[in-house]
DNA sequence: CCGCCTTACGAGTTTCGTAAGCATC
DNA sequence: GATGCTTACGAAACTCGTAAGGCGG
């Protein structure tokens, strides 16, 4: 089971072809052959059918693992040597669109460091700062409230809450629940969605009000927020997001129950002093509502 | 960055020594050298200081990152092999201590399948489950109501809440605060308090509070209720126990403030179809009424 | 000089590429 | 018969053990 084996399985399973693989990995078609034959009798199983090329029911277990291994691997082996190019006078921050909040973009400023901010997707900021590709993270996500978001587990974290904020769905103009003060989550299930990463996922919805539906009726890739707005204003579907985030507090009807609100985290690795010196900065600018502090990672 | 020489490194660190390291590993103290050398000659950097053997600043954050690396890579392997290894007959479930309530063990027993329970740390559950070492988890701790527990990611797990419960806290005999009806996490800080595997982790009410303090006077290793019983009755220290666990509900004080509950979830692989239908079974643990067993209440 | 890590060197093993084999579409 | 995975085989690289070499206490 060495990494390099690894990486050549999945490779093979995702193009479903042992010569694309060795093309993409710079390998001959025989050598990629022979390290699936090595990791098949390494563990002593069938990992792929041939001809097609498709994973056995053990080879769908073992890409199971393989993605979050191997992502865990990368980011060990880039902190690692972050942390021995000694301390950078540029702190790069990866925040999901959404977590940049006016509060939180005043707030980054450090004595005596470049700060350089890059938008990411909100399942990649985890990633990229156990990697050491970003110093710091801002992650959003919606919980219970002063609840951490659960996130992925790909290094040892440390983090906290900034922010926590109304949720309001988004509805267009004229829609019969436009006039209502607050919703039920349950009651918008049956209703046609927008799938946009800024936005709340349409599965997260449905895993907080414990029912199916939430169709979705529209997917937009981008991360433009205005552009999501337009939609929802368009009326291609309804979308939940951070009371802020609506120039016009009209549009949307407040989220009543579950009770759940937007939040936003910092997080960084063990490793940065810079990071963590920043990250204690960021967090008084909400001394309104002090969100309890999480240990995410392990 | 291979698994391998990842595992002699930390097994250096650990023992502090080369040569301590090849004998626990099965090497010379020649090949433990070339290993790390060749760890450190592929990331390019010095990991360990030499005489005394102690881990660079690298070497530190590799360490770091090692220990859950192998511990996912132990799990795949395990995982992978004995979803091979076909239905077992045999299910064995993990718990930790607390998980084990009267509902909960009277729920398990499943048709056609020897069950076994095993007791295990909190922390273990989920490992041993990832590793297929046990085919059903059951983990208990404290969390907000209706809010998951977060448990140590070591590979792709399925599961869900079947049980919360209110918590106390132990007072001994006499105690100022016995006569209370709620009290507020933050008042009890100042406390002493008993650190135990069974109970809830000090640090986790530091977290849930907000605030240091609750000073530990008194630490017990071993997983037996009745010594904690015993141990708090004393005046030893306080602790933080589920109501259920409490022969007589007097000598406890239920938590009012943060509101939060003691938990517990299944938790299950997701290739084992016997420990989903066990789990499934385990949802409604009112509405079971396993075969073999006397009724409940005896 | 003694303990402990490093280096030199050789035997056994592994790994990859070239080239030939072979099964399926 | 073409495509694409497997096998045979040899060269290069790797890995470990033995043994000799440094270096600090």
């Amino acid at each position: 089971m060495d990494p390099h084996l690894l990486r050549t399985f999945v490779t093979v399973a995702r193009l479903g072809s042992f010569s694309a693989a060795a093309a993409e990995l710079g390998y001959t078609q025989s050598a990629v052959s022979q390290q699936i034959a090595a990791l098949e009798a390494d563990l002593g199983l069938p990992l792929l059918h041939r001809r097609p090329v498709a994973p056995t029911f053990a080879g769908e277990r073992l890409l199971e693992h393989a993605g979050p291994l191997l992502l865990r691997h990368r980011a060990a082996r880039a902190d690692v040597l972050r942390a021995a190019a000694g301390p950078a006078r540029r702190l790069t921050v990866a925040a999901s669109p959404l977590a940049c909040t006016p509060a939180v973009t005043r707030a980054l400023a450090l004595e005596r460091v470049e700060v350089t901010l890059r938008t990411v997707a909100r399942e990649r900021v985890a990633e990229q700062v156990a990697s050491g590709s970003a110093g710091l993270g801002l992650v959003d996500g919606i919980a219970a409230p002063s609840d951490p978001l659960r996130l992925p587990d790909v290094g040892p974290l440390s983090g906290f809450g900034i922010a926590e904020e109304e949720l309001v769905v988004v509805l267009p103009a004229g829609h019969p629940l436009s006039g209502r003060r607050g919703l039920a989550l349950a009651d918008l299930a049956a209703a046609l969605w927008l799938q946009a990463p800024a936005a709340v996922p349409v599965e997260r919805l449905r895993e907080l009000a414990g029912v199916d539906g939430f169709r979705v009726a529209f997917r937009y890739d981008g991360d433009d927020l205005r552009t999501v707005l337009n939609l929802a204003a368009a009326g291609h579907g309804l979308t939940l997001l951070p009371a802020s985030a609506l120039p016009d507090r009209a549009a949307g009807v407040a989220l009543v129950a579950p009770r759940v609100v937007h939040r936003v985290e910092v997080v960084y690795g063990e490793g940065g002093g810079r990071a963590a010196a920043l990250a204690a900065q960021l967090r008084q600018p909400s001394s309104s509502t002090p969100p309890g502090t999480s240990a995410p990672g392990s």
